[in-house]
DNA sequence: TTTTGTTTGCGTCATAATAACGCATACAGT
DNA sequence: ACTGTATGCGTTATTATGACGCAAACAAAA
């Protein structure tokens, strides 16, 4: 069935995606190179033109399996961006998503249509076509005030994790520092972690405890006071 | 210029409301009755097809202005519905945005195309066409998170305002009571509203000081912890 | 073996925030 | 003047928070 019972012409439908990952140093963002106009050879983000029978999680799942290769990917649905200028080709609305990913778990892969895909980290960003900046803006936006009180980063680690890999992750995702006795109180208090009784060997330094998330946490008892360190 | 250079068919966008209002009772939405099939002589949200040069606010305005009468609203996007059958006619996609209004400054008409335009409190809901349930659900849930560490809801009540007033409302749209002396006691502290130094008189008793919202604060440095009472 | 440098885990303490609740004042109506 | 009720202000015990000290654990160096 076409759309056409609509008296008003359609503007086009696009998903883009803000897939974050975390390398155990820095928040980055998986940006695309472009083969073909617009925009060809600049970076942008993945995305995709809706197929009419599709939903949107349907087209996150395409665009990270065939430019990506990412498969089973945190996503959540960030906004609909609507400026009419957006795309030079003409009236496109973009419904972006957001995706969070261990980059370790996964084998980059760049689809036939990009030159290259690559993660660039947060504060390093090149230029972005369309009104991508836009987008990551507001996802970076979302992300960090998301995750203080919703049960929400761990997709960026290993199953299982340290306090310490925790505590550098939220720092790095809010771009702030954060007292170290006062972060690994507040998760233990929250119950949000489960230790699974095993510790992290190999380091030079004493081993730290492993952690699981604990999934039985409802995401409406959770909720972190997180303070930036006072001091520098 | 049409939008088919996207080798996709397109599917229709609609932007579709919903309107909270508060009547110093209860937390009200605004529905429409249809006059027109699919759902004709049901109740739905207010909303409208995106015009292809249109931007969503614009549509919103467009339906607000001509549905309902209603001008200069405090309108915000909440979600973007994609169900592929949502809307018996074929594939629709929905911006949903959500607007808060105070129903005593403004005259509903009814537009032409509505046999009918209505209040019905939260908790006493028609069942609505379309998935426009899963819509207003949305949009409560939103509204509540947001109260809590947003300055917003003032848009509900009048320009000058009395902390009773203001505490009935919290109560109204969190569905909870709330302690009288600590819900005072935290919005002055956050300095959200200011005292205009006059009283509300007419009523029967203790004439209550008015206030105004304080548009200087700055939303980060907004934040109630408004917990409900323990004792019912 | 001992020492060194560093990270991790646990604990302390002064201060601030919070929930629960008491009480006098200001009204209009009686 | 009295009554009933809502408003405004205040108190207190408890909890949460920020800042920070310190010993144990580890690998590598001495």
């Amino acid at each position: 069935m076409t759309a056409a019972f609509s008296s008003y012409q359609n503007p086009s439908l696009a998903v883009d995606l803000v897939v974050f990952g975390y390398d155990k140093e820095a928040l980055s963002v998986l940006l695309l190179n472009r083969k073909e106009a617009p925009f060809k050879n600049q970076w942008t983000l993945p995305g995709a033109f809706l197929q009419l029978e599709e939903r949107f999680l349907e087209t996150c799942q395409r665009i990270l399996e065939t430019k990506l290769g990412l498969t089973n990917i945190y996503l959540e649905q960030l906004y609909s961006f609507d400026e009419p200028d957006r795309d030079p080709r003409g009236r496109v609305i973009s419904v972006a998503y957001f995706a969070l990913v261990n980059p370790e778990n996964y084998q980059l892969t760049a689809g036939k249509m990009a030159n290259d895909v690559k993660w660039f980290p947060l504060a390093d960003l090149p230029s972005l076509g369309f009104d991508h900046a836009a987008i990551v803006r507001k996802s970076v936006e979302r992300l960090r005030a998301k995750i203080l009180y919703h049960p929400v980063g761990f997709e960026l680690l290993d199953q299982d994790f340290t306090l310490p890999e925790l505590h550098h992750l939220f720092e790095a995702v809010l771009d702030t520092k954060l007292d170290r006795r006062n972060f690994r109180r507040k998760i233990l208090d929250s119950h949000i972690i489960l230790p699974t009784g095993q510790k992290k060997t190999g380091a030079q330094n004493r081993h730290p405890d492993l952690y699981i998330f604990n999934k039985a946490i409802h995401p409406n008892q959770f909720n972190l006071s997180i303070t930036p360190n006072s001091k520098a």
